[in-house]
DNA sequence: CTGGAAATAACATCTTTATGCGATAGGTAG
DNA sequence: CTACCTATCGCATAAAGATGTTATTTCCAG
């Protein structure tokens, strides 16, 4: 039978040693390598031959976020874990940028974070719940409390969806049969609805978190 | 004892009441009404006082899809989980984009399904692991193809960073202490580079679609 | 050592944008 | 009916951006 082997990278020996003893421990799961910072993971990981990685995502100097950059650039292959006890969105989406394959709580008991590694290997993309919700939302245009972002009207919206495509008062015109002067006084009343001052501005603004 | 409220939107018959069956017959979990098609939800469901929704992807006339969106637009408190037999990576996409919680294919097993509600009640959102693993890689730049986006040099991509969250020359040049024709001539560069012609382009051209 | 990027800078010129102040017409909610 | 919003158009001006040309310095690979 095959043993997923494992890799993990974390500062802290407790939870290292912890980690290490649960996986070795558990039928169909090895640890074939453990490190305490980034810098000697991104040395030998490479020459590994590491099914699944654990990363933690707090680690002295180079984090592990880093980490997991610079190791998907070498083999962008590698199956990737994140471990954290942060719930907070920004991390998440620079792990899930840089490469992660999952993002789990470290509060995850061991039965979920076994099955969570064997779920990567097979493919799959564990993350806790509540951190599939923020992936979730972010796919949705509200946040949370209102939608604090002023309604445009079809037109205005029609009008900012050119000006996002980069293309020119003049241009916008032509496209719309309108003439340029109507073309800026629809940018100034979107202008004025998403308090900005330029098309960059309203294009992030209306298009973004 | 609270018990969680679900609704069920389901075409299929035999599915259908299996599904009520599961939940009443669970602790905790209770079905309070049962739709054949998308019509019928969205008129009655806006008047339940239903904690989750199980909506099937496949409905005869209106889609799950359909029907979540106007559902939501109703009422964006509304969590909806959504029942599929396809991993299909547009439909995962377009369900989230209306505004499903959830997402599980219809093969999961019943004790994953209770989870997932009682999950979704608390603020998650579950996923499958394979569909989640979908969902990771939106997030991640496509290795299909190539990028063939010509390679700006460090100093051009912190001043294309600037540029997209809509700073003006001169704060630009404030900021990295340059000077702003050094920022013209940057532009300039990162614009030749690019092949195009203004702010927007750029930033949109490299930072993708 | 040498050629070539990369970063810096200046100056001129032209285009595009942003903004202030109006104005007319159609539609709708109160 | 009236007030308000939306869509339309015009003119004027100031600010920001795009572009052409040229030049110096540093650093790195060949």
């Amino acid at each position: 039978m095959m043993e997923i082997k494992v890799a993990i990278v974390e500062d802290n020996d407790g939870i290292r040693e912890s980690l290490s003893i649960l996986i070795s421990g558990s039928a169909g799961f090895k640890c074939i390598a453990a490190f305490n910072n980034s810098e000697s993971a991104i040395d030998r990981i490479p020459f590994l031959n590491a099914d699944v990685i654990l990363m933690d995502i707090n680690l002295p100097g180079k984090s592990g976020i880093e980490c997991t950059r610079v190791l998907k650039e070498k083999n962008s292959k590698l199956l990737i874990i994140m471990q954290t006890v942060y719930e907070n969105s920004e991390m998440i989406f620079e792990s899930l940028k840089a490469g992660a394959s999952g993002y789990l709580l470290k509060r995850t008991p061991p039965a979920k974070l076994l099955e969570a590694i064997e779920e990567v290997y097979k493919g799959g993309s564990p993350m806790s719940s509540q951190i599939a919700r923020m992936v979730v939302e972010s796919f949705q245009s509200k946040p949370k409390g209102e939608n604090n972002l002023p309604l445009l009207s079809d037109r205005e919206e029609e009008i900012l969806h050119h000006l996002s495509r980069g293309y020119r008062y003049k241009e916008i015109a032509e496209k719309l049969f309108i003439s340029i002067d109507t073309v800026r006084s629809h940018v100034r009343n979107i202008y004025e609805k998403l308090h900005v001052r330029s098309r960059t501005e309203a294009v992030l603004k209306y298009y973004k978190k």
